[in-house]
DNA sequence: CATAACGTACTAAGATTTTAGTAGGAGTCA
DNA sequence: TGACTCCTACTAAAATCTTAGTACGTTATG
């Protein structure tokens, strides 16, 4: 019999991928047009190609399809905030040793946050730590 | 004469190209070998998989190079710091809508990280904020 | 109804990445 | 010196990713 399937693996997004997801997750369900138009205006691509990236996308359940009239409609099968996670837990691992704080230190060190997103993270950090 | 040529700006690694930086930076200099050992034990890669990727990383400039006897010596030509810097401005910008802190929010909610990372994290917070 | 407009499925070319084989040079040792 | 070993450079196959063209069906329009 052999071990049962193992659910395929979430792979991260390709670089296209990722773009048009990013799409989706603003407009929530669009046609190929809607997401080619909202692509950023310096980013052409033929419609074509919108075309494919999003079948494949669909072909590894990464987003839902279903019809309307003649087009299809376009939505995100999985969340932003999963995916986010996801990215992030294989930087961390890829990079950081698997530490997300070193990570943390690293963006801290980093000096790109303004001093309102630093009390944010204190604040949160505080909830964390005191529940 | 069109405009100087641009830094040759500097892609991210690959991923092989990652996990033979990540020896050399724990190792500091390596023979092709002593990468190849040092891999992960489940990692099996060809002696000559590793020279070529170690070939490929120094016309990229990534890695330093010196003759030892027979040999080349390899040696990171990027710090572990700076490309840390610039994976996770890639990401931050790719999934984070160039927003660190909302990365680092992800990671706070995602509760990868002990109380004593938090701590940590807390204390370089206040330096960042009370310098 | 004819035809133009629009949409999907299929196909594939080109680019990049990953992997490793082969050839040949240089050092080693019986 | 001749066989052996170890190394690099070159080459290229295989896999994956990106892009878009072509064919063909369906809907809109005169």
């Amino acid at each position: 019999m052999g071990r049962p399937k193992k659910e395929a693996e979430p792979k991260l997004l390709t670089d296209v991928e990722l773009e048009l997801m990013t799409v989706l997750w603003q407009t929530g369900e669009a046609t190929v047009r809607d997401v080619l138009e909202q692509l950023p205006a310096n980013r052409q691509l033929a419609y074509t190609s919108v075309s494919t990236v999003l079948r494949i996308l669909e072909k590894k359940k990464l987003v839902q399809t279903r019809k309307d009239g003649k087009a299809h409609l376009y939505a995100p099968a999985v969340s932003k905030t999963d995916y986010e996670s996801r990215s992030v837990r294989d930087l961390v691992d890829k990079v950081f040793d698997g530490t997300p704080s070193a990570m943390v230190m690293r963006l801290l060190d980093d000096e790109g946050m303004s001093a309102e997103e630093l009390r944010e993270i204190q604040a949160r950090l505080k909830e964390r730590l005191e529940p």
